[in-house]
DNA sequence: CAGTGGTCTAGACCACGCG
DNA sequence: GCGTGGTCTAGACCACTGG
């Protein structure tokens, strides 16, 4: 039989204080987090049933749903009836609806081709080391790519990564056009959540001949800081978009 | 007593299927939100209590406390534990973190001051009365304005309302800095959700002379529906920012 | 103090997916 | 048929608020 990882060793009704209260069901959560973040579980797995968690943490259904419940709505993680609950994994359909908010101006949705324009390994700059938050000594590795809707030349990007966490990044390996799920599933990092930060700025010389659009144009610029599940920052992209035929679209309240 | 105003007749065991299957906590909440549609609770008022609307409506607590917590997840309400549940208000606070996205290089959040520069009933453009979903006949009033941060001149706007919602607006009073407050207020109208559609796009001349800026220089348009909460339009707005010392924020994931 | 929402439990039945 | 998540109920106790 499994052994028993109850939840809190007393759990008598009137219990001495613990420093930090902390809710059952959060504590259920960040068990079930830490699984993820351990890779106990992986993307595409299925978890054990409520009831199987509910009894191997010493605690009811209602709080494992609770705090299931929690993380699907992160998504984290995702539930089908009758089946089970899974892992959320990076499908095109993820990238697609959940990272890439670059729409048609007639509101469809399509993930872009990638051209690789140049990849190194380099000293990160002081500002690249404080957006991904790095150690001295840390170096990262740095490429350029150019993407493509139906062929026509869009969006000019500069994308950062850790070389900490990504060995053999683009020397042993040429980057995929779905680069979130290639990092899950070639180094076992889940980009969870994302900050964005756009600006209207003008095209450099070098963005117009590469767009082909008009000297000095206006691109929207899509600065973004990726992060893991334990919010630690995992990429950070630069993107320059030619907004003529194609909108950033967002939802508020 | 009060009447009791059960939610469903026949709840009996193995009641006759209903067209459309609809669970207990999704009736609630359809109760609950045209209650907040209809205006009986109006912002800032305090709901009665879980105990109480259970009882009303013939369920049990732990059902109205799902329909009110996906409401509270919705930011339609709020809760405040020892107090009760309340419906949100359009205040400073909402404005500034819910539906305004632009803030300085720094991270600083502000509203920035408005100025009117013109204001004027229409009749719509095809765009127009597409975008407000009118009926033929119906009217708007339209008004541009400028906004400033720390008296610099950094956004040009131009708006457009249902004149059917809004009567006298424009003509009897000015327009005040927060509209989706006085929306409120005034009109009893309530913005609970917003799309926005980003570009970059070139300055007009007009835009140039106002924002102080160099010629055809680069501005981030935000093209924004604001819906009420029965998710029919209320306001169309397009705001062309100068983003040289400010940036859009969006959370993703 | 009484009343509110917040947490937690236990158990029932339903709806779905698969063998 | 069986196991899964989804809904619903009933009741207990806790934590917070205000008078």
């Amino acid at each position: 039989m499994a052994q028993k990882a109850a939840v809190s060793a007393a759990n008598s009704n009137k219990a001495t204080k613990t420093k930090k209260s902390q809710t059952l069901y959060q504590k259920v959560d960040n068990i079930i987090r830490q699984r993820l973040i351990d890779n106990v579980w992986k993307p595409g797995d299925a978890l054990p049933s409520e009831m199987q968690l509910a009894d191997e943490l010493d605690v009811s259904q209602g709080t494992v749903r609770k705090a299931l419940n929690d993380m699907v709505t992160e998504n984290l993680l995702f539930r089908r009836q009758g089946l089970g609950t899974f892992v959320s994994e990076h499908t095109e359909r993820r990238a697609l609806f959940l990272y890439f908010s670059i729409v048609g101006n007639d509101g469809s949705r399509l993930l872009p081709e990638s051209n690789i324009l140049s990849c190194e390994e380099k000293i990160p700059t002081p500002e690249e080391a404080e957006k991904l938050q790095l150690n001295q000594g840390d170096m990262i590795v740095q490429f350029r790519r150019i993407r493509f809707f139906n062929n026509a030349p869009t969006i000019v990007e500069t994308i950062s990564l850790p070389l900490e966490h990504f060995p053999g990044f683009g020397t042993d390996v040429e980057p995929p056009n779905n680069l979130f799920r290639f990092y899950q599933s070639a180094y076992g990092i889940t980009v969870a959540k994302a900050e964005e930060h756009l600006k209207a700025v003008r095209a450099s010389a070098e963005e117009t001949d590469l767009l082909g659009i008009a000297d000095g144009a206006p691109l929207l610029e899509i600065d973004r800081i990726a992060k893991m599940l334990d919010s630690r920052p995992v990429e950070w992209r630069v993107s320059h978009c030619d907004t003529s035929n194609y909108r950033y679209v967002a939802e508020r309240g």
